[in-house]
DNA sequence: CAGCATCCAGGCTGATACTG
DNA sequence: CAGTATCAGCCTGGATGCTG
């Protein structure tokens, strides 16, 4: 069995399949269904840069409704990523930053990131040969 | 403006902030999309040992539908992650393997992974957490 | 064996209106 | 300012039955 040019990436591959079975105990899954939302990855990236209280995230990712924002954001701190801090200020003021694990987690993220931009070309392409295909 | 523990994956998240406002334009939102839904990394963590038929797929991602089988292996071929190889025999066979692309994918995929690994627990204990202070 | 067409339920998501 | 509550549409995704 010739190993191939990425023979390390695929022990842990080999891991996430064995526990799959249970999507909820399934690291990988939960993981990627945080990421595969529409909105998370977009907050975790504003976050990066600066702590951000939440009219100031819902004018930055300008097209998310509040609702959405609410609720990711309350997912993400839930996950522990992300920490929440209330200002008993009058008006209340709330302010969201990244949490020692949420910035561990701009790693891969920015490994993930940095593929897709080298690689989108190709994929628009390989996507306009394949509809010409059909 | 101090720098932080992880400068470097910053920048191409400000890139990708900058790029996201038109979604279908967006790189990073066109990867995750794909790797957020619930079956491509399974199917690319299969492919990444050996080429599979459809059949033998459809067995070793026991509880996927073969809709979404069919579904999910046709986008991620046209967006040239997979080669599909179909064998005109009696019956028909079909041969689903990585492209050069997709197997470079494996390397942010298992950067990921690593990381859903080792901080899944950590993640596992704040969900507690929260739910209690809730 | 491999795949398509149809139907259908459930969840995600946004818009809107209201509260502390 | 920072949310919560309710409602309604859409789209994902599964089950079933049929084709080459």
């Amino acid at each position: 069995m010739p190993a191939g040019p990425i023979a390390p990436p695929i022990a842990p591959l080999t891991q996430m399949m064995a526990e799959y079975s249970d999507p909820s105990q399934c690291p990988v899954r939960n993981v990627l269904d945080q990421l595969g939302d529409k909105w998370s990855v977009l907050i975790i990236t504003a976050l990066a840069h600066r702590p951000y209280r939440f009219g100031e995230l819902k004018r930055e990712i300008s097209d998310i409704s509040q609702r959405m924002l609410t609720q990711t954001l309350r997912d993400l701190q839930a996950d522990g990523l992300i920490e929440r801090t209330v200002f008993p200020t009058t008006p209340p003021s709330v302010e969201y930053k990244l949490s020692p694990m949420g910035r561990s987690f701009l790693v891969p993220l920015s490994a993930m990131v940095d593929w897709a931009f080298e690689h989108f070309p190709a994929i628009r392409e390989a996507r306009q040969e394949f509809a010409k295909a059909a």
